[in-house]
DNA sequence: AATACAACCGGGGTAAAGTCCGCTTATGCT
DNA sequence: AGCATAAGCGGACTTTACCCCGGTTGTATT
């Protein structure tokens, strides 16, 4: 006899309890996260107020680093969203050219208002992989380049460079204070540089 | 009475012992990277090999990732010497698109050599300007950019953008498996890369 | 419903980063 | 040379990320 399938939508998934103990530890850091911010977000200290113990805070995120992916992954599922299924020029229907100046001024925006979270998840000791956002982020570009018939360049390198100029001036040298002074001004600044630049590479 | 002008040369500026220990200091680091790797060495570890306290260690650096920022500085000045007063193309004397695209394989290559300390250098909590080398090397490109009359650009965002998209892949995307198993030929591939991004950006 | 098993939970234990402050020593002046 | 001062030094102390494993609880099977 077969299985019942409905089970499987999860397969051999987590526990009722232990998702139930996600959720719960996602909410509260996120309360602890608006109320202090993230550099006093400790695991004993989630642990605690969420009433569970350090090791099962571990189990679930595996590193301080996890749970801000985890935080961010949660954010960028809209986003994505939208990237895969929505209207254009975002969503799949505009051109490729449109649809990758789109998704520049989407992300960088993304990025901007979720600069802590974004920063606090960058792990240091591990390529940036460790969330399973940045792959998409790539591979979308990726997709996006493929569609224009670029010349002969090399399309992955490309496309790692493109990521980089994307998220690298986020996640990487702009200073807190560049930021919080005037975020939708650099936030704008941003989107019209990646649209000038993406322009350059695209055109014949 | 004027104060006698030889000692401002180095207007009250380390101790020597304290010149000595940040030698030594340096010095042990290096053996210690060279013979265990950048993840085994610890403040402590380094403190007692080194023969000194580890409060030292602190004051001289400032935190962990500062004892790379050091190293990766140390290395940098001969790299920052050919660029500004080598022989051309990555000199000065070749066209500034020359130049660029000079300065990008020099700078990949750079990268890629000293991977290890780079990925360590990076802190996590701050945004990179902590070491004084990406600000030369966002300068450089800045200036050479500025010097070939690119249209009405955003000049500052395309230099953050670019310097992000030549050193985010190695700081942040490349994954170390990515690059030990054919260091030679990912460099190639990006600096092969850059030449491409930097050409197709600057072509009128 | 009872059972077996795997997954999960808790919280004490370890290691390493970073802080502090009283003592020591180099430096510049007289 | 002797002194005043500021810089440097050391190492104990605190904090925090991360590990471990015995006891517990959810889940699938009969």
């Amino acid at each position: 006899m077969d299985q019942p399938v409905l089970p499987l939508g999860a397969p051999r998934g987590e526990r009722a309890d232990a998702v139930r103990n996600r959720l719960h530890l996602l909410a509260t850091a996120r309360e602890m996260l608006a109320e202090q911010g993230a550099d006093r977000l400790t695991m004993d200290g989630l642990a605690e107020r969420a009433g569970l113990g350090k090791g099962t805070v571990f189990r679930r995120f595996g590193s301080r680093a996890g749970i801000f992916q985890a935080l961010l992954d949660d954010d960028e599922r809209a986003f994505q969203e939208r990237v895969l299924s929505g209207p254009p020029p975002l969503g799949p229907g505009a051109a490729p050219l449109e649809r990758l100046i789109a998704y520049g001024r989407a992300r960088v925006g993304f990025l901007v208002a979720h600069r802590e979270i974004a920063r606090a998840a960058l792990d240091g000791t591990q390529p940036v992989p460790a969330g399973p956002e940045t792959p998409l982020s790539r591979m979308h570009i990726r997709m996006l380049l493929g569609q224009m018939g670029l010349g002969a360049a090399d399309l992955d390198v490309l496309t790692v460079q493109l990521t980089a100029a994307l998220d690298g001036p986020l996640l990487l040298y702009l200073s807190a204070s560049d930021l919080t002074q005037a975020a939708d001004q650099a936030d704008e600044r941003l989107a019209h540089g990646w649209q000038d630049l993406v322009q350059r590479v695209c055109r014949p």
